[in-house]
DNA sequence: AATTGTGAATTGATTCACAGCT
DNA sequence: AGCTGTGAATCAATTCACAATT
């Protein structure tokens, strides 16, 4: 499978035009053409082609794409047909409102466990709070490859490493630092200071 | 000045090395070499040199760059010299809790007022939940240019609409939807359930 | 001797333009 | 006739290679 030199941002609107054909399925459209579903996800009709091309053809030539076809077969390729078991490690404000966030879930992912230094009960949460001393056993019992880290900046490299070493194969990362990772470790950042100070930059 | 044809992403960087040199500061650190910045930012050092070029000549040829000279720079760029104020909509659990995370304060930016179609109190939040039918005089009277936006998909265009009319001129966008903003407006936007699927991609 | 700054080269992503189906 | 699929062309970002400077 040729996942290598597939741009990273087609990936990435693969996930938008998903989401788009949730909500054209929901009101039983069930064919749209590139341009009315490009319109939506906000790009151009022959990005969202050329996007889809990577991956096969799906379409009808004069006629556009079956809606139920092209969204299961955009499931396929992102992966996601089955629950994905995720973790999440740092259960302060931005973690404990990550837990309670149900839109996961719906996207094909469930987290199943949350690790803190201090597993303080959190008694509204269906999720179990654990030390993070068990992590390292949760992730191989449970071949866990996900995980969300939402540690204070000063911890996040030990834990990404403890993690990394556990079996863990891809981290969104919430706190604000640079992790080092092995090669086949994924990592997306989500830096909300660093979004910030880059709109600052565009409001002259 | 140029602010356009600027790569986005090279401002974003910015962002980066200004917290690396923070911490480089930390440790009474007054030179760096473009190497040992690119190394700690997670980029290459030509990549780091070429970003700074845009904006002008900061380093010494044959010594580096000084930490406090550069770091002064950036924050110059980037615009973020004196406290910014933002306003968040939709206290719901993503937005109670970035109302709760400190980071923002210590990057220049202050949450100065919150807005939700009920609101609640949050009695232990030192900011002001208001109405969002207040929202726009808000706007206004208090010239803030930037939002953080954390309402469900289906309440986000209309609210966007409505504080861009009103002067907002950046939005960081939590909502999982695509924006519909006029050509002066920026939008950065955090789509949580996006990003763990782009993940989930690229783990085997 | 070391390290920046930058034009040129390369690599990558987007858009165009149109051939190919239905 | 209409709309997809795609090679070619364009546009953008990164990296290289080295001249310039301290």
């Amino acid at each position: 499978m040729p996942r290598i030199d597939i741009p990273r941002k087609s990936i990435y609107r693969l996930s938008i035009y998903q989401r788009c054909l949730g909500k054209l399925r929901e009101n039983d459209v069930d064919t749209v053409s590139s341009e009315a579903l490009a319109k939506a996800a906000g790009v151009k009709p022959t990005q969202l082609r050329k996007d889809l091309a990577y991956f096969g053809q799906f379409g009808t030539r004069g006629l556009g794409y079956n809606v139920d076809v092209l969204s299961n077969t955009i499931s396929e390729v992102l992966g996601h047909n089955r629950l994905q078991p995720v973790i999440l490690v740092g259960v302060g404000n931005l973690g404990s409102a990550l837990l309670r966030y149900g839109g996961f879930r719906k996207e094909g992912f469930e987290v199943v466990a949350a690790f803190d230094v201090n597993p303080k009960r959190q008694p509204d949460l269906a999720i179990p709070i654990l030390a993070i001393t068990e992590m390292t056993d949760f992730i191989q019992q449970n071949q866990v490859k996900m995980a969300i880290l939402a540690v204070p900046a000063s911890a996040a490299q030990i834990v990404t490493n403890q993690m990394v070493e556990a079996g863990i194969q891809a981290v969104l990362n919430f706190s604000p630092s640079v992790l080092d990772v092995p090669e086949h470790v994924v990592v997306n950042s989500v830096d909300l200071a660093v979004e910030l100070e880059n709109l600052s930059y565009f409001i002259r």
